[in-house]
DNA sequence: CTTTTTATGGCTCCTGGTGCTATAGTTCTT
DNA sequence: AAGAACTATAGCACCAGGAGCCATAAAAAG
């Protein structure tokens, strides 16, 4: 896409994107090459328990949770007491707020 | 759950919490009637061109998108496209990143 | 040029997640 | 005290979200 401008800057850039320090906007698109090992990995299954205790962590209500990840109520209680398992993006909203809290999601 | 003790200093904490003074951790437990309208709305449908956009915007390749939402290259290549709609979380979590951008899902 | 990665496209298939409804316990309001 | 409103659980039918697979083309890396 961007045609090789000043290609010394770039390469620098990107070096700051390898280790983290700089987060994206400038250089080139980041790439999965890129980002290596650095990329967020699969997060791992959360038992019903470790998801009720992180909701009771946080001290919201299971209406409260089911807001912020967008879902029902009914899953909430579901993936609580194990009649469902989350995946996809539920479980990766559900590791962010056990990393950050509920806070980061604001 | 908990036994009502001290009920002057829960009822300022809660006033705190109503403010959005305060994230939670204290007081009791966080409920929908107590957060009122101050509880995130649901999020309103993003088209196939904001996605993408938003993608671009954050320069990032459709498999790092995707590593940060917990779903595969080629569904992000899909709503991307308009063959399929995000919904739920994926949503939830495509909202989050137009507001703070991807490094705040790190 | 060769290899790897990105992006698209389509197909099948499974289950995540919805919607509805009902019940029981709590906590507010009057 | 009774009632309204909210929380949490529960079950069931149902749809489409998202996975998994394979193939293709094009761009970037080496």
């Amino acid at each position: 896409m961007t045609t090789k401008v000043n290609e010394e800057i770039d390469r620098a850039l990107l070096e700051l994107v390898k280790d983290g320090l700089v987060t994206g906007a400038s250089a080139d698109k980041i790439t999965l090459r890129i980002l290596g090992e650095s990329t967020p990995p699969k997060p791992a299954p959360l038992s019903p328990d470790e998801i009720r205790a992180l909701r009771e962590r946080e001290n919201v209500s299971q209406a409260v949770l089911a807001r912020h990840l967008n879902v029902t109520v009914g899953y909430v209680s579901k993936i609580e007491r194990g009649a469902k398992r989350p995946s996809g993006s539920a479980l990766a909203m559900l590791h962010l707020i056990k990393r950050k809290g509920i806070a980061a999601l604001a």
